[in-house]
DNA sequence: TTGTACGCGTTATCAT
DNA sequence: ATGATAACGCGTACAA
């Protein structure tokens, strides 16, 4: 059956190149037919004679011919491809989103592209228009792109569909997280504990998510609570590192960027011999995964994820087809308190 | 300078469609030049003469021409591209790798394309193909995918370079962990501390490397140790899940089958009161990121995840280039001795 | 129903 | 140095 058989008797090579590239037109040949049938049969035109068809088959079996996705994207004008570039894609929080999109968009044959701009930053926006070229539509989170670059770049990504950040006086979908909603909701779960002296532990200073929450944070702040703000940074060791200074200040609740730093910070604490929440109390944002397992279990804003990519391919897919996407969702995070916040000491 | 500077009177709509297709065609008609003439200029050929050139650059400056892409491709044979098929995008062990794959791909100036075969392990065979098609070469990591299956698909995805599986009889590359060696300086750490009877939290059951582990502790085990074998999986929630099991049975050291797993169990022991190390012992596999700092951080067998990028990249290169790759690789990993073990409670 | 011929947007090979 | 023109591999009007 395969020809692997002769495995064993010497080495099979693996052809860099393929022995010779067969197209459309060997089958054609092969199979006496023109190369019109042979695109026919391939793409299930049913009006075409069975025996004919048979014929093509087989000759496309037997050559093991498979179209060129390349030459037919030309063709055809579109590739069947979406990307979706994230910033980090260690943040179990763009997992999610990437799954549902993944799904979502496999439902109707289309194919998820990742595009990781890691460190890149200052590549951001290359490598948006990059991949967009490539595909058919882009979801962009692009959250250290300033609002200067993503209008100037707007037109050429489209059909694009933003996450986390808006662009206001544009007709350009977005979801967006409600962080000042989800930053109000911890502060007042702190405040009620007694809770009058807090930490943030900021995350990458040119994120806008970062801004957003900085801001309802000092809106909460006035005349209510004292608030300490400490640079620190968006992953796990970020927030293991900054927790040293923790003790430094006197703060009794702490406010991570997001549930990474909070479960660093966590650890830290621990390791430190602090005890939480009795000493200290402290919260997260977006309930990824398995911080409802940490101990103790992590009290967080809790951001529904599985809902941001069955959502942002819906709009990409409207806007393929030309029609008007549903409007904005501004999803409101739900308040989960877990073990990790509790009354503040005396 | 922009043409956003109308915003505020109005919605700027976002096209789904480009206004006018600027192509090589239209920009070649308003230099008044041929359109080899702008290709050359586009791709930097010296050998035209300036005004001209200078005549083409302003008027693709003032079109906002870019080259497509996928035609480029059809024309050159070639895109640029080279893609990454993953089994989970969740694991951080993955993530290491796609890191410094894009960065040294990225150096030659080739782009990484991620795939996430997800849980469509069904369909793993359908993406690789499709990957690869689509771009100049792939790295598959694909360890759910039969034998049979991929002598089968081999000549189809070259060049192809095979992360953490071998082909036997075949010149495909591979770079491979030697989880035979990893598993056994697990075991021989733990016996030295006393443990004579362990638990393997088994990962998937079509996983190879979840065979290799096992195959490895099997001979181990011989007249040596006892060996429980639990089904499990490969994620966090896994293990926090079956850590409830592991004191139905006498055992008193925990080989898990990766660091998520192990950090699940960890954590699920520590809510049920089961101290580790003193009342168990527990080891993880991969060395990812925070689990040196988990409570107690974990002991496991470091994988030099930082290594596999570039080597991959190399040798995927050497096969692009018609070259013959490097040797195999095959990481011997690194024993971590961290907190999670101690000896043997009696 | 089938084949012919052209278009997709680019690069490369020739003449000139 | 520059411009026709033929690839690249495929889809699809249009004609037959």
């Amino acid at each position: 059956m395969s020809n692997r058989s002769q495995r064993g008797d010497g080495e099979v090579p693996a052809p860099a190149i393929p022995a010779e590239r067969v197209t459309i037109g060997l089958v054609a040949k092969v199979a006496g037919v023109s190369r019109a049938t042979v695109s026919r049969v391939m793409n299930g035109n049913p009006r075409v004679a069975e025996d004919l068809a048979m014929r093509v088959r087989s000759a496309a079996e037997e050559l093991g011919y498979d179209p060129s996705p390349v030459a037919r994207s030309l063709a055809l004008g579109r590739t069947g491809i979406i990307a979706m570039l994230v910033p980090d894609l260690g943040n179990p929080m763009f997992q999610g989103i990437l799954h549902g999109l993944t799904d979502a968009a496999g439902e109707q044959d289309y194919r998820l592209l990742v595009a990781d701009s890691n460190e890149n930053l200052h590549e951001e926006p290359v490598l948006a228009v990059e991949a967009r070229r490539r595909c058919d539509g882009l979801v962009l989170c692009a959250p250290r792109m300033t609002d200067e670059q993503l209008y100037e770049l707007a037109p050429r990504l489209a059909p694009c569909v933003l996450i986390n950040r808006e662009l206001p006086g544009t007709t350009v979908p977005s979801l967006t997280i409600d962080f000042a909603a989800g930053i109000r909701d911890l502060v007042t779960h702190l405040l009620s504990l007694g809770h009058r002296r807090l930490a943030y532990l900021a995350g990458p200073g040119t994120s806008v998510s970062n801004r957003n929450r900085v801001e309802a944070l000092h809106k909460a702040a006035k005349n209510t609570f004292e608030l300490l703000e400490l640079p620190c940074g968006a992953t796990f060791a970020d927030g293991h590192a900054v927790a040293d200074h923790l003790t430094d200040h006197d703060v009794t609740a702490v406010i991570a960027y997001n549930d990474l730093v909070a479960f660093g910070a966590l650890s830290r604490l621990h390791e430190l011999g602090i005890n939480v929440p009795t000493q200290m109390s402290i919260v997260g944002f977006d309930d990824i995964p398995f911080v409802r397992y940490t101990t103790p279990p992590l009290t967080t804003a809790s951001v529904p994820m599985d809902r941001l990519g069955p959502e942002a391919w819906r709009r990409l897919w409207s806007l393929m087809s030309g029609e008007t996407p549903e409007k904005n969702v501004h999803f409101r995070p739900r308040l989960e308190v877990r073990g990790s916040t509790g009354p503040a000491p005396s």
